[in-house]
DNA sequence: ATCTAATGTGACGATTCGTCAAAAACGACG
DNA sequence: CGTCGTTTTTGACGAATCGTCACATTAGAT
């Protein structure tokens, strides 16, 4: 009883401890140089064990899009406890998105990486499950959020929860993930990359019809505000720009 | 003179030769199998000669990325035959993305891949300009549209062209993403897909005031209309599922 | 026919992958 | 404490892929 326990505690002990260390590699070489190898050179274990974890490298970062996940469900967690009308907090929701993606670009990389094709195909199933329950949280945060202001009458067009859950993770996937990958481009800051995402939450919330409007009501006040309360409560700066960390292929 | 043309020509011609066989390999064993080494065995060339072409596999992906977008610009410049509002020619533009993404999906898988962090950085410069003037081109397609809107007066928020095509291509790049990532995963199909695309891009639209608003004309109408535009120009059925198919530009 | 410059060739060493038979560690029981 | 059976760990191994480089071949000019 308490023994398999105690196996499963070492296993999952172990396991953080490899993430750890794959994280490391991932900060200093950049996800393209993360290999079982490598982790294994670095680990005090060997290739068999590296493997009785991740079945393939594609295994691992799923691990580590798990783990990316449970910390911005976490930040999501704080965005609930905003104070404010309910589209603020919605708005607390996406600014939860935008600061992982600060705080942590490495692994929120990971996350975007996670969602291209040829990842899932290589995971094990058990991993996947444990994303997908991963994003069924999220998407009940999101849904929870969209469902309450429905009830209250805040939202004036009629749609569906899952409708508007949708469209708004795709703007705030879309939007972060053409800023990171403009940001290495050349082309780029067209715009500048703080109020990106508010600007593309604020248009499409607008579109939802979920009042006050954004004319109405000023949401970039909103922002700082929920800036300062999540500064309070991690100790992060939040909107500037974070110097973009190591980043090296070879 | 006509000689240096030449050899340009006949190398130019040599990697369009590649790049339908690299489609091929994609095609047949996914993005994952792709391999300059299956490519090289594939080909009637060694591989020194492939590496002349491609400097490493991402650089490959890359080229195949540009095909992609020439594609899709191509897709783009019908959409702006289609007659009608403003409006739903901008729709117009979106469903030739989506469209795109359905006649096509493994190429689209490339773009996507191509957004995502680690490819950018192994492909050679020379490359990542013409994909820096590819993606210019869908920017100024997108901007030349917003800006006729502006200057008709029909969009009642105030915002600048740059603002509009950025939140409008994060919405429609990350519901694309999102609704292809979803396809494998499990807990999907929380809602139909064939529409996706048109309600998010209409929100947004709303969002912005771009007149007439959703609740005072029938997109799905326009969005049926502008599929038969689609079907009439290019002989391709337009929301159902194409499995997948051979899709040469060359 | 010959020379030169450009291009193509494929062998090579280095990495990474994932597997598997043998070794070690563990744990239960006498 | 010793023995035995089970589980875990090990690291050597072969296959696949990478990108390079010295050499061979070709093509065009004289």
């Amino acid at each position: 009883m308490t023994e398999l326990t105690k196996a499963e505690q070492k296993r999952l002990a172990r396991e953080e401890e490899l993430l750890d260390l794959a994280i490391d590699i991932l900060a200093e070489q950049g996800l393209n140089s993360l290999t079982l190898e490598k982790l294994t050179a670095r680990s005090p274990y060997s290739k068999g064990t590296i493997y009785n974890h991740f079945c393939s490298k594609e295994d691992c970062v799923s691990a580590l899009c798990c783990r990316a996940m449970s910390s911005m469900l976490a930040l999501f967690a704080l965005a609930f406890r905003f104070e404010g009308e309910l589209r603020e907090q919605a708005l607390a929701l996406h600014f939860a998105h935008q600061l992982y993606s600060q705080i942590n670009p490495t692994l929120f990389q990971v996350v975007l990486v996670g969602k291209a094709p040829g990842v899932r195909e290589n995971t094990s199933d058990k991993r996947n499950a444990m994303l997908d329950e991963l994003e069924e949280r999220v998407n009940n945060a999101s849904d929870s959020m969209f469902r309450q202001a429905l009830e209250q009458g805040k939202i004036s067009r009629p749609v569906t929860v899952e409708t508007l859950t949708f469209a708004s993770w795709a703007m705030s996937f879309g939007s972060l993930a053409l800023a990171h990958s403009a940001a290495d481009a050349t082309a780029i800051s067209r715009l500048e990359s703080s109020s990106l995402l508010l600007n593309n939450i604020s248009l499409l919330l607008d579109g939802m019809g979920w009042q006050p409007l954004s004319y109405e009501w000023d949401y970039n006040a909103s922002w700082q505000r929920i800036a300062q309360h999540f500064q309070q409560l991690t100790g992060h700066q939040p909107t500037i720009n974070q110097p973009s960390e190591n980043y090296r292929t070879h």
